[in-house]
Parts: C-alpha cells; structure tokens; sequence
DNA sequence: TATTTTACCTATTGACACAGTAGGCAAATG
DNA sequence: CATTTGCCTACTGTGTCAATAGGTAAAATA
C-alpha cells in the first residue's frame, strides 16, 4: 500500500508543475492549497530534495521549483525515492538479504512478474500526463 | 508490499495441494516443510479456516484439508483474505471513508487502472499454476 | 476410559513505521 | 535589522508485523 508519504509527494510535485515554471513556490502555499499539514509535507519534501527532484530556496520570495519539466518525471521514480522501495515483497527489495529458498522457490517468479508489471506502469506514467489528465 | 502473512498462506495453501489430495495435513509437518514457526502460522491458517478456504478437523489423524481443487484457488483471493485488502491507495479500499477530493482528484483514474490492473493478474494465477511452475 | 494427538483460542511482546507535531536554526531578501 | 522562507532534530501516539506463550476443545486410538 502506497502511503501519504508517496501520494503526498505525487500532488506536491503536481502543484509545483502547475504553477507558472520558473517561479518558485512557498510550501506553505501548496499546504494550503493541497490541504496537507505544513510540517508534514516539510518533511516528505525534504526527501525530494535530497533526492535532486525539487530545488529549496531561502529566503523572503523563496520557496520550491521543479529541476526539470513536468514530463520528465515519472510517477515511479517519485513512489521509489519517498516510499523507499516499490517492491511487493521482501525478497525482491534491492538491499535484501539473499533468501535461501530462492533457487527452488514457486512464488518467486510470479512475484518478479508483477513486479516488472507494476514498474512497466508507474515509470511510464509522468507528472505531465497527471496534469493533462492523460492517464 | 504483501507481508509474511499472505506469503504464508499461499506457501501453505500450495502444500496442502501438493499432498494427496484427500489426506489431511498436521500443521506440523507443514510448518517444518516450509520452514515457518508453528505458532505463527496457526495464526495465519485460522484465517483461511475463517474464510472456509481450508478445513480443520481436530484429534488423532486430522489435520488441515482443501475445500476445492487447486486449479479453483486463485492467488488473490488468498492475498485479499489474510491481507485484509489488496488496495494500493487507501481511498481504494473497500471500507474507506469517502475522499473529499474523489470528485476532481488527478491522480486517482491511475490508481484506478492500476487497481484493475493488479486484480487481473492475481485473480488469474491459480495455486494449480504455481505448483506446475505455470506462471 | 485414559491417553495422545490434533486444532483452536486468548493474551502478550518487542520492534518498527506511519502520520503527524513542536521548536528552533540557517539563509536570503528588502 | 526584521521578515520570510527552507532546513534540522526530536518527540508522540497509534497501529501493524512477526512472533511467542499457555492454555482449552475435539477426536481417535490403546
């Protein structure tokens, strides 16, 4: 299950994209706007920051902007970096310890399938497409 | 992420099946087959018993029994039951609250298609298919 | 009938994540 | 210098996960 964490990343990142390009956006507006608790979404933007995906700026008219176009995000990318992991199971996560049933195991191959599956889905769908309701 | 709960179950439901069909099973010897604590797969099993997807008889010589053939278990249904939901997002959960958002929210027709998308692949592997590496 | 084997039930635990909240420091602008 | 904004650490309550513990009920066998 996706959390707020994700989802709240998804519209924080929707919001930026819908305002005019180059200006940059005070959390505080899109909190209000999107309806999310401030400090909440202060500590899930962090993450989107480190992980280059929005730029901060300081400081009396700073705030947040995009660090590329709405189209080059993709959704998945963004449900990776805050959710940590889009795996559906253990065994599948990158920094897993190798599961000793691998070799023999029966579910592993319906599980790697979905997991292209969900991939194939989420990394192809991109912030732009949100916006202009393309998907 | 499907946790040990439904990951279990189907383990278990898959050796039920791979038993002759019309013995029943202690959870015992499931539970050293597959390697998983006694205790906490009791747990997991009462509720598929719950669900009437498997059967316990009690004493001497009893044990656990399917209700059906494994060609008519699907794997979602067994993920549904002991995870409580398949929902990716929280609004998509059957007992959720209304969204106040529903009605204009962007993203929401891609958790939607999603949703679907999910359904259609777990809903159509049966355990008959994962124990004849069908999938 | 007594014993053994099995399922079934309630309760508890430690660790961890979720969804926030609180308060302050750092940086940049006017 | 004051104000605005991002950034940082720390804390909290609630819930779930993954078990564990210790029993009771039912059924078969000796």
């Amino acid at each position: 299950m996706i959390s707020t964490k994700g989802r709240y990343a998804i519209r924080f990142m929707m919001d930026l994209a819908e305002q005019s390009q180059d200006k940059t956006v005070p959390l505080e507006e899109t909190a209000a706007r999107q309806d999310i608790s401030k400090k909440y979404l202060e500590m899930i933007v962090k993450i989107l920051v480190k992980g280059k995906l929005v730029k901060g700026i300081s400081g009396k008219g700073g705030g947040y902007r995009l660090t590329r176009k709405p189209e080059e995000y993709t959704v998945g990318e963004i449900l990776e970096l805050t959710e940590g992991t889009l795996a559906v199971v253990a065994c599948l996560n990158e920094d897993a310890e190798q599961c000793p049933r691998e070799a023999f195991c029966k579910t592993l191959p319906m599980w790697r399938k979905f997991d292209h599956l969900m991939r194939d889905y989420f990394f192809h769908i991109t912030i732009a497409d949100l916006i202009n309701g393309k998907v």
